[in-house]
DNA sequence: TTCATAGGGAATTTCGAAAGTTCTTTCGAA
DNA sequence: TTCGAAAGAACTTTCGAAATTCCCTATGAA
């Protein structure tokens, strides 16, 4: 579960929205679970309406869904759900990397390089469980970012944002009952390269990446999200 | 000022958050403007509580701005804002029609005719005036949901109606300071076509739509949003 | 047995007072 | 006069009890 820090000028409902959100992500708090009020008041250490404040932000989210006056449940997950996110993610990361590539200019370029050689130089020494460490997840969501950077559209980033955080959780799922990975560093290696080259086939290698992503979420966890299925609370 | 209406089912938060999106995106809140606790409680007639849920409800869908301890703001207008949300729609109509054209069944096509009559012939009886007109406004929103409404993409479809509902903000506030209007069914009915015949052509022609649109707004009602520049409360 | 209804219990939703924060004004020293 | 600190006002945020709603079970009639 995730700590409580919170600054001055911050609010404790933003404080908790952010913890429930890690914890909805990082499935925590799983998939379809029922969020109880009393539960999530002794958890968070806050009171009825400052839940309930940050339970209709992730609502707004989709991270929970409100259930008209029978409360809030974490967001099912389905096979259909992520193929979707996954077109999505496919149609925003194509028109951020074009538009980056359009208007990107020599600081765009050495951040993609500085991204890339951070979470290459992790992922050599971490080996195969590069995957679960999450100072590499962080890294690799930062490389991701840096490539669609410089589209200079607040909106698509923010909307890229939150459709990546909704695809990391399918993957975080699956990855549980995972044994091999294949190597990404060769994948971003190439992407990055294309990109720095301002090649309209980045945008290819970008979308293969994101789809065989998905593939693999779902040949091994597919189960776990069938259509219609939801996961049982712990 | 938007009416309390509620069913069974409903909670008190949701009919707030309803009618204070409707107010401001229809600016009888007005961009910019803060947004006192006391007074939205004597508008609507509920608890600081309940307000506050529905406020940060808005606050994800970026039509209030929360400022840390500072309370509420609706959200800000400005040129880059409506350039971006413009760049962005196109993108997903854009998308949203190819699918539509790709997947759409016979239904769908009957749907398009339907939507398109309606509005076609209370424009006729409107004259002029149709651009004020709510019923008119609804049944412009409803033929554009039809275009694209066979896309099979949940996600899509509701990010696309968030941003169009952020653009009507715009078209609304430039309209009170317009005294013409183009003749939109020769454009409408073009799309109508084009889509129908599954004709490519029906994507340029609606990012030609949007596009001038903004073009409008911003000639007959850029003064009112420079960037930078807030409006002052009322 | 099946269906409808009423009652009891559990959970959610709402409320306004109390605590906490920011903004404004006042007052004194440089 | 100008600047800075301190006190006061205005507003926001938080809290938990009270009201409301929903769900499940027991009861009885068809």
């Amino acid at each position: 579960m995730t700590q409580a820090i919170r600054g001055k000028g911050e609010t404790r409902a933003g404080d908790v929205l952010v913890r429930l959100r890690d914890d909805i992500l990082s499935c925590v708090i799983q998939p379809g679970e029922k969020l109880r009020f009393e539960t999530l008041r002794d958890r968070y250490e806050v009171s009825f309406s400052t839940l309930r404040e940050a339970l209709a932000r992730l609502a707004a989210e989709h991270l929970v869904v409100s259930q008209g006056q029978r409360g809030f449940v974490a967001a099912p997950v389905s096979i259909s759900d992520l193929q979707d996110l996954t077109d999505m993610r496919v149609l925003l990361e194509r028109d951020g990397l074009r538009r980056s590539m359009e208007f990107g200019d020599d600081r765009w370029e050495s951040e993609i390089l500085a991204a890339y050689h951070r979470m290459d130089r992790l992922q050599k020494r971490l080996g195969e469980a590069y995957y679960f460490d999450a100072e590499w997840v962080r890294h690799h969501e930062h490389f991701h970012l840096t490539l669609v950077g410089a589209c200079a559209s607040p909106i698509l980033l923010e909307m890229r944002h939150k459709l990546f955080e909704r695809a990391h959780r399918y993957r975080r799922i699956s990855s549980q009952f995972r044994t091999q990975w294949r190597p990404k560093d060769v994948e971003h290696h190439a992407i990055m390269d294309a990109a720095l080259d301002r090649s309209p086939e980045a945008l290819d290698l970008i979308e293969g990446h994101i789809r065989e992503t998905t593939r693999n979420v779902i040949e091994f966890g597919g189960h776990l999200f069938a259509d219609e299925m939801v996961l049982e609370s712990a």
